[in-house]
DNA sequence: CGACTTTTTGACCTAATTCAACTAATGTGG
DNA sequence: CCACATTAGTTGAATTAGGTCAAAAAGTCG
């Protein structure tokens, strides 16, 4: 069973087998870090690319007056900073919101990745173009929807997400946040994303519990949240690739 | 005099004067776009780059329920649309503000580019990456910011950018946004903007009149708006720049 | 078991929206 | 160049979504 990272790529790009085979060994050796720790701070210059394999972290910046605002959840598969090397320096911080495993790319693999092997480079820079996309539909999402469609859309998103990466469980799958990170997500106060999801949970939409978010019917949620999954450009229709992923 | 395209790349990256003068040979050809065109639109696959050479123009995408949520400015020098190569189909619609002068890049020009003139494709590269860093502050700013912060967060910020492309006159600059674009672009009611801009003008920090946009105290709006340009990665400070760039 | 964090609820407050009207610009055709 | 139409800006009044403060439950963890 590929991890999520080659999952993930294989999501943007169909991989060849020695492609999934040098991603394996490439991403092999993972670190582990603890919850709630900075994998990447505001000012670094990481030498290395970062992977989540495993668990959640996110990016924030803090504004000067101590607020917090969350713009990205990276899950399973997720890169942190491919960017890195042209900028100077990082302009925000990621840090893990659970336990994960983290894979290092070192400068010469990415390197052999962009120049050797070219349907994995398309599927990175493709990695790159979705982040971007995904931050357009979240301006969206805080410009333009009410606190309970805003949550829903973020639901809906990681529950695609999700499931590319083969996460999820029907409409279930791990969610560890806490209600305070959903509001620096969500521009909202903790209170305020309380109540609204309490009225997600009565309208039997969702519910949180455990570190597991539960959708009873996902397509209800979506269609509640506007949520339009073409932004994620999932190429390949998720039915099929899961029957073409059985090893 | 360099156009706006040479400038803003020349603010990234020092270019060798070969370069400047093939970026002015490769930007010469431009054609004229009226105001409220659409130049780009979402689910459109364009085959050439465009580079707004003179004008205004806007990213935004809308809600299924008629809502517009703009979330970026293109302002003299900017791009429309390097990644499109990649994605199957533009996921937003690009428009003009006002008349626009539109140079088109073909796929042989940007192939040139980048293959052959590596300064210019890292300048290339940085704009793309400073075109996120922005949409992620600009997430900061309708995530943690109250209206007359936001807006003037805004203003701040397209300030820096004219100035880096030489088209401010110490606090003035051209700026032919209605309010009810303003609203759209930061998550607020028409009415509100407008009552917004009234407190900043009374407060004496900016005034708009006739498309154009009067700062008097640019610094006094930095302060005032929690605006810190480095996620705009200028790495040549304005004043060396400025003089360095007399022909 | 305490100490601490997270969730939940109530009461109250305020920033922002909506609706509606009115004024000031801008533009268009005769 | 004026009359009329249309768009953009401004203001007031009423309403609401969301915020703040405070405190109680409910979990979590050493």
């Amino acid at each position: 069973m590929p991890n999520a990272f080659i999952r993930k790529l294989g999501s943007f790009e169909p991989l060849r087998s020695d492609d999934r085979e040098w991603l394996a060994s490439v991403s092999a050796h993972t670190r582990l870090v603890g919850a709630d720790q900075d994998l990447i701070r505001e000012g670094d210059n990481p030498e290395n690319v970062l992977v989540i394999v495993d668990g959640f972290a996110m990016r924030y910046k803090m504004t000067s007056d101590g607020r917090r605002q969350i713009f990205a959840y990276l899950i399973p598969g997720d890169f942190c900073d491919l960017h890195v090397a042209l900028l100077r320096k990082m302009d925000h911080t990621i840090a893990t919101l659970s336990p994960c495993r983290v894979a290092q790319l070192s400068p010469g693999t990415i390197l052999e990745l962009t120049e050797r092997r070219p349907s994995l480079a398309r599927a990175l820079w493709m990695c790159s173009l979705v982040d971007g996309a995904t931050l357009r539909e979240w301006l969206v999402n805080l410009g333009q929807r009410s606190a309970p469609h805003r949550i829903a859309h973020l639901f809906s998103e990681l529950h695609e997400r999700m499931k590319a990466v083969g996460l999820t469980n029907d409409g279930t799958f791990e969610l560890p946040l806490t209600q305070a990170e959903l509001s620096d997500t969500m521009g909202l106060s903790v209170v305020h994303v309380n109540r609204s999801l309490k009225e997600l949970r009565e309208a039997g939409l969702v519910s949180l519990k455990d570190e597991r978010i539960v959708i009873s019917d996902v397509q209800r949620l979506k269609d509640y949240s506007d949520f339009d999954p073409s932004y994620l450009h999932l190429r390949w229709p998720q039915d099929l690739r899961t029957s073409a992923q059985r090893s």
